[in-house]
Formats: structure tokens, sequence, C-alpha cells
DNA sequence: TTTAGTACCTTGTATTGCATAGTATTAAAA
DNA sequence: TTTTAATACTATGCAATACAAGGTACTAAA
């Protein structure tokens, strides 16, 4: 049985990850591998596999473009870097989060 | 077309309705209407066909406990109260929130 | 006795987030 | 030359939320 608290995080962490990624590439181009060392390093877990079904929907949606780079340690890299339209999602984003961050201090005070 | 910041919030909405009522009463009992009210005074909107079930499922994990309530104004009410292991869930869940918001401010900062 | 107000509950469904598992490409290392 | 490490990508499907809509039942007032 999976512990109460992991399922919890999961639940609270969903629809936050798109906020991360623009978070994240709002200070700077990075490619995937990148991202995921990023997020890991603030204690969100993500795989490959949750990551680039993300970014190939904000990309989709505009929020984000890419350009690729060559490597010599391994494939080329696609660095995503995000668009106008993607910041103004971030702000959107900036505010449904600030939003909740109230509501909870108020439920919580 | 709905607006785009609507959507944001309710997918960060997703999975905090349960942390909010835990957060609701904990400070007081109270009944279904009661809980929409005081969730609507922080902003989140939520209606009765989404607030019975999660009751009833917190209530079903021992989560919460209730009484029937007689009233002068209509039917009887069923007032909620945090059992001790829905106050165990709640600091799991004070634990998971704080994380989260660390985790964004390390990424926003 | 009908109507309005209050309260509780159920069912179905759209959305969608994201995890699992697997494939493909490149270059360096063995 | 083969293996390994790093990177990019795709397909499939589970799990879960929250909402809409509809139903039941009790009380009091018109």
């Amino acid at each position: 049985m999976e512990s109460n608290i992991d399922n919890v995080r999961a639940q609270m962490r969903k629809g936050m990850l798109e906020y991360c990624i623009l978070c994240i590439l709002a200070k700077r181009e990075a490619y995937a591998s990148a991202i995921i060392d990023e997020l890991k390093a603030a204690n969100l877990i993500v795989v490959e596999g949750t990551l680039y079904p993300l970014l190939i929907r904000q990309k989709n949606q505009g929020l984000l473009t890419y350009r690729w780079e060559e490597s010599t340690q391994g494939p080329p890299r696609k660095y995503y870097c995000i668009t106008d339209k993607g910041r103004e999602q971030l702000g959107d984003m900036d505010t449904a989060w600030q939003e909740m961050e109230t509501a909870i201090n108020t439920l919580r005070g």
C-alpha cells in the first residue's frame, strides 16, 4: 500500500509542473535533462516520459520555442526557451499561485 | 472560449480541496453549506456536487466523523468534525504544501 | 396543500496529468 | 568494433478531480 503522503504530494503537484517548467525557462534556456536536474534540485522528481510530453504541449501552445545545439557528449541538444506568450502565461500562473497561497493562508490562519 | 487564467486556476486547485476541507474543520466543526461559504470567502468556488463526495470519502477514510443536528430552518444538518487521523493527515498535507511552496520559491527566485 | 428554502446525495463524464515502457540517435570509451 | 552513456522522442493507459445535472427529503410559510 502506497503511503498516504506520497499520494497527497502527487495530487498537489498536478498542474504545477507546467508552471515549474516556465519558471525555469524564464531564467534561462535549457534542454530537457537540465530541466530535470533543476526540478530535482527543488525536490520535484520528474522523469523524461513525464517532461517530454509537457514540453511538446507547451511548444505546440506557443509558450516555448527551441533551437538545436551540437554537443560533444552525445546527440544534439534541444534547447527550449520561453516566448512572449509563455511569459504572459507565466504571469497568469504567478497570479493563480499567489491566489492559492492566499487562500490557504486564509483558511489555515 | 474560456479564459486562460481560469483554466490555470482550475489545474492548480486540483488536489487542494481536500486539504482546504481539513483546514476548515480543524478550526471548527461545520456542515456542508458552511464549508462552501468559507471556501467562497477564500475565493475558492466549490459546488455541492464537488463537496459531498469529498466529505464522504474523507469520512470513509476515517479523517472525519459527523453528527446530526436539528435545525429550525430546514432539515437536519450533518456536522462534520475532524478526527485524530484527520489531524495527522492534515499535518502531512501541511508538510506537502510547504514543500511545494519551497520548490516554487526555489525555481522562481 | 402547495411552494420555497434548505440540506443531503448519486451518477456520469470531460479533462488531463503524468507514469510506464519502449525506441532511436550520437559520440566517446573499452 | 562493441558497449556504454547521454540525449531525444513516442505510445499507451491509469487514476483522479471536479463539475453538471438530477433526485430525495424535511421544514415552514403562504
